[in-house]
RNA sequence: AGGACUAUAGCUCAGUUGGUUAGAGCACCUGCAUGACAUGCAGGGGGUCCUCAGUUCAAAUCUGAGUAGUCCUACCA
């Protein structure tokens, strides 16, 4: 082996073997309870950022972790075709060159977005393989593949045929820069900065005015009512009359609805119900026509005044209250903050926009979504995302589902000239099904909503709805499906989680998964959110095989929507990776996400923690460097004869071992993987490495041990290693296939790879407490003469004399037991055991329990030093002793507190009472000298 | 407006059922080329557990109020 850790140097080299090999696969055991995990497919154009990274590590953590636990596990993988987002790039690439989408015309378009997708499909799923990621490639999918696409159309129509979608003219969220409806949930509010518009409307009889307040003075000519609050004094008198609508010359009521807020604006509201949801209903209520004043493009159309026709809404609105004030209607303009609802993706403003669209009733399928994380079929992890979950549920308003878009699976609908609608899976099928003859037949221009065919995947990528003549499939659906846990991002409960599971339910009638995994966001150090403005993007990539300062700014500072934040970007990360990024490798970065991954909080990514952990990769590879030295064309004692010894140390790390394995069970158990993986850090560090291989040494480096004895430390350095590496799979598979080829026959153990090897399980049997005490003497004893020799400042190379005073029985037995281990590790020239009576020479001291250990002074340790140490010890212990003194001398806590609190607290005491009468005396016959 | 989450060392985070000397990694200080590893070894310093009040013999932990931050939902014409 190579004396440092090249990360670089075997994980791509795996990865192949693994995928090569068809190790991702099911295993073909029909008797292992089957495991399952469908990946939220990404978005196929897109490219891996840190919270996919994230994700991924999660997800073939558990996945490789089941594999190992026998379970027949499949990883099911896949990708989005991201409607609006993938369209939108494609555009922009045609723009580039001038082109326009409509001077291709739909079908040229459709083919070029399939070229990009060719082009370009592969870069995310490429980049899953370098993460390591393990799902069966070779049952791929996509969503707008043959298979997918009927499945869309079945379900599509099956709602259709159960009146659960209905086509229906009302207002939606239009985006006048894509020219398409989006979901409620495609719409972010945020407040900003406005005006709110007072308007003089004059009444129709002549008889004054009364004053509206808007933000939105250009839909002012699409007004059908002025309404007041039916208990507002001030305007009892003027419901039931009407007012002149300025500019538009039409006269309309005034009337009283209980939704007006009275102490809002002026009390009265203009009422646009073309326009505004709000005022859509009231005008349901009232019965009042609607004027809708925009085109597509949400300009004036010809419903307005002739005047303001064809202009931009925002220019109509200048206009327009230019106008009014001309006539001497403009009361005031006050600064206001409102809420705008913006396009997530387009970024402009949305309007309220009435039109024909394609509605999913989702109450119905609510109601059992609801049921079903009620009653437990499906946990969130953490629970409190049910509560977000049942919120939006019992609230839900029925979906938008047809886009304005050309990119997505095509609304399987027909119509004829008289607008008779006919849904079906082809237009040859309705012909016939309606008997339609040859008449002029035009299928629905509009696409499905991504999320529509995203509700299907889990079921959807297994085969589903073609159950029926094929056996294969079926067999797929009933061994992975309800799939076991769904891992994603808080952010798509809604858009994904929330409509899987209603429309799951809907067609299998069962759930998607047991199990919802809720991630936070990935932030940078200082939990800022990653963005490109704000140059502070890290690309997992990037983590992976390191990159050098100049590409790392150039990368960063490319491309900006705003070019004046380049200066400051490339300020920031000259300052930040002064050095650039080093090439941390895959299983660092795997490590790094598991360390961070406690549930319920955003994940703050520190790149001084990925450091760490490559050190700790480096940490296992020169472990194992040091174990197969050791251990190489030796007999470790894998034959099955007895005819080894385990030494104390031995049995200690094995106990230890099986301490860690139960820990690691439970934590994954529990998807805490930072648990884990702290357990599993802590165990191969300091215990494995810090601990025992030290102690192996003065075994198999003595020539006069036994040989049975080295055989045994031969024997469990290797099995320890070796389970090691099994345990630790999951989270680093490369680093840890790489060492188990080469161990895996010195220990015994047999197979092409590590990862179908068993997880390894503790068993109880292996505890070990006595042994656990006998080393923790040891440690102790160690970490005393240590600390001497540290704040003394001794050299390590210089060998000590040491006597041990005032010990026990037991002290002696294990004083005998662990000699050698004592004198190699404190590095110790003598120990000298006194018995009672017995001078020592004056010496600095460390106490073990009662027992005393010396280290003489003599041309070493300076008389200050030593008093200055005594004095940091005795005040630390006082502390201490104080704190346990006043709880016993409360005497509520005596009489209250439990008995063994209590004798705990006694036992406590006393012991500090004659550490404390140690420490005196020393000092005492120090300050002597 | 309603709700959720977070606040622990300089930084990023753990802390199970109330009883721990409140921990880890990084950073910091001191010493060390000891035959796996300087991506290392040994030793050390560093905490008002956000604030206040309450429950309790006992609170980082439970309850309430407040402060600060993050986020979600609804919506104010």
């Amino acid at each position: 082996m190579e004396k440092t850790y090249r990360p670089q140097d075997i994980e791509t080299q795996w990865y192949q073997t693994w995928e090569e090999q068809g190790y991702f696969k099911p295993a073909n055991n029909p008797d292992a309870d089957p495991y399952c995990i469908t990946i939220p497919p990404p978005n196929v154009t897109g490219s891996l950022h840190m919270g996919h990274g994230f994700q991924e590590a999660i997800m073939d953590g558990l996945i490789r972790y089941h594999r190992m636990k026998g379970n027949n596990t499949l990883w099911q993988v896949g990708t989005d075709h991201a409607g609006i987002a993938t369209q939108m790039v494609v555009e922009r690439l045609l723009e580039a060159d001038g082109i326009s989408r409509h001077d291709l015309g739909r079908e040229k378009f459709i083919e070029k977005v399939w070229e990009w997708k060719h082009q370009s499909g592969g870069t995310i799923t490429q980049q899953l393989r370098r993460l390591g990621a393990s799902p069966d490639w070779s049952r791929e999918r996509f969503t707008m593949d043959d298979g997918f696409s009927s499945a869309v159309q079945e379900a599509f129509i099956r709602l259709y045929n159960d009146d659960l979608i209905y086509r229906g003219t009302r207002l939606v969220n239009w985006d006048p820069k894509l020219h398409t409806a989006i979901s409620d949930l495609e719409v972010i509010s945020e407040e900003e900065n406005g005006f709110l518009w007072h308007f003089k409307y004059p009444l129709t009889d002549d008889s004054g005015h009364l004053i509206v307040a808007t933000t939105r003075p250009e839909t002012m000519l699409g007004d059908t009512a002025v309404a007041v609050h039916p208990d507002d004094e001030r305007y009892q008198h003027l419901i039931g009359k009407t007012i002149t609508l300025p500019l538009a010359n039409r006269e309309i009521p005034i009337i009283a609805d209980d939704y007006v807020d009275r102490e809002f604006g002026t009390g009265c509201v203009k009422i646009t119900p073309a326009h505004d949801f709000n005022d859509y209903d009231m005008g349901q209520r009232h019965d009042l026509p609607l004027i809708n004043l925009f085109n597509d493009d949400a300009q004036m159309n010809t419903q307005a005044p002739e005047r303001y026709q064809g202009m931009d809404r925002f220019e109509a609105r200048k206009l327009i209250v230019a106008d009014l004030d001309e006539l001497g209607l403009l009361d005031k303009i006050d600064d206001h903050k409102l809420k705008v609802p913006r396009g997530d993706r387009s970024g402009v403003v949305i309007e309220p926009y009435l039109t024909d669209q394609w509605y999913v009733k989702t109450a119905p399928m609510a109601e059992k979504a609801i049921a079903a994380v009620e009653d437990g079929s499906i946990e969130f992890v953490p629970k409190q995302y049910e509560n977000m979950y049942f919120s939006w549920m019992r609230d839900i308003q029925d979906w938008c589902i047809s886009r304005q878009l050309w990119w997505g699976h095509r609304i399987p609908a027909w119509y004829d000239d008289q607008g008779n609608v006919y849904v079906g899976p082809s237009e040859q099928d309705v012909r016939e099904k309606h008997d339609l003859g040859d008449i002029n037949l035009k299928q629905d221009n509009d696409v499905l909503d991504t999320w529509f065919s995203s509700g299907l995947w889990t079921f959807g990528t297994l085969g589903w709805p073609n159950t029926d003549n094929n056996p294969n499939i079926t067999e797929l659906l009933k061994t992975f499906h309800p799939t076991n846990v769904l891992v994603t991002g808080f952010d798509i409960i809604f858009f994904w989680v929330a409509r899987m599971i209603m429309m799951t339910l809907y067609f299998m009638n069962e759930v998607p998964f047991k199990t919802v995994y809720v991630h936070g966001l990935v932030r940078d150090s200082h939990g800022q959110k990653m963005s490109k403005s704000k140059g502070n993007v890290l690309d997992p990539i990037d983590l992976i095989d390191g990159i050098d300062l100049e590409s790392l700014v150039k990368k960063r500072t490319a491309g900006l929507m705003r070019p004046k934040d380049a200066a400051k970007i490339e300020k920031q990360t000259r300052k930040e990776f002064a050095e650039g990024i080093e090439p941390y490798g895959t299983d660092a970065l795997r490590y790094t996400y598991y360390s961070l991954a406690s549930t319920g909080r955003d994940i703050n990514f520190d790149v001084g923690r990925i450091e760490g952990f490559r050190n700790f990769c480096n940490k296992i590879w020169n472990a194992a460097r040091y174990v197969l030295m050791n251990t190489e064309e030796h007999d470790c004692g894998q034959d099955g004869s007895q005819d080894y010894e385990l030494s104390l140390a031995d049995r200690w790390i094995i106990s230890r071992l099986q301490h860690t394995e139960n820990a690691v069970a439970e934590a994954i158990g529990n998807y805490r993987f930072d648990l884990a993986s702290q357990a599993i850090y802590e165990f191969i560090w300091n215990e494995y490495c810090g601990w025992y291989l030290e102690l192996s040494k003065p075994v198999l480096w003595d020539e006069n041990a036994s040989p049975a004895l080295q055989k045994g430390t031969r024997r469990t350095l290797i099995r320890v290693l070796e389970a090691t590496l099994r345990m630790a799979h999951p989270l680093i598979p490369f680093i840890t296939e790489e060492i188990w080829q080469q161990v895996n026959t010195l220990a015994g153990v047999e197979g092409d790879t590590i990862m179908l090897q068993p997880y390894p399980e503790a068993d109880q049997n292996l505890i070990d407490e006595s042994a656990t005490a006998d080393i923790e003497w040891l440690k102790s004893v160690i970490i005393g003469i240590r600390n001497i020799r540290g704040e003394m400042n001794i050299s390590p190379a210089k060998p000590l004399p040491v006597y041990l005073t005032n010990g026990s029985h037991e002290d002696q037995t294990r004083l005998n037991a662990n000699r050698q281990f004592l004198a190699k590790l404190a590095h110790l020239e003598t120990i000298t055991w006194l018995n009672q009576g017995e001078e020592a020479p004056m010496s600095a001291t460390a106490l073990v329990g009662d027992m005393e250990i010396l280290v003489p002074m003599a041309g070493l340790i300076d008389k200050d030093a030593e008093l200055a140490r005594l004095n940091k010890e005795v005040e630390k212990i006082q502390k201490e002793y104080q704190q346990v003194q006043g709880k016993l001398s409360n005497e509520k806590f005596v009489s209250k507190a439990p008995e063994e609190v209590v004798a705990k607290e006694r036992t406590k005491m006393s012991d500090l009472e004659t550490t404390l009468k140690k420490l005196a005396l020393q000092q005492q016959s120090i300050r002597q000298l």
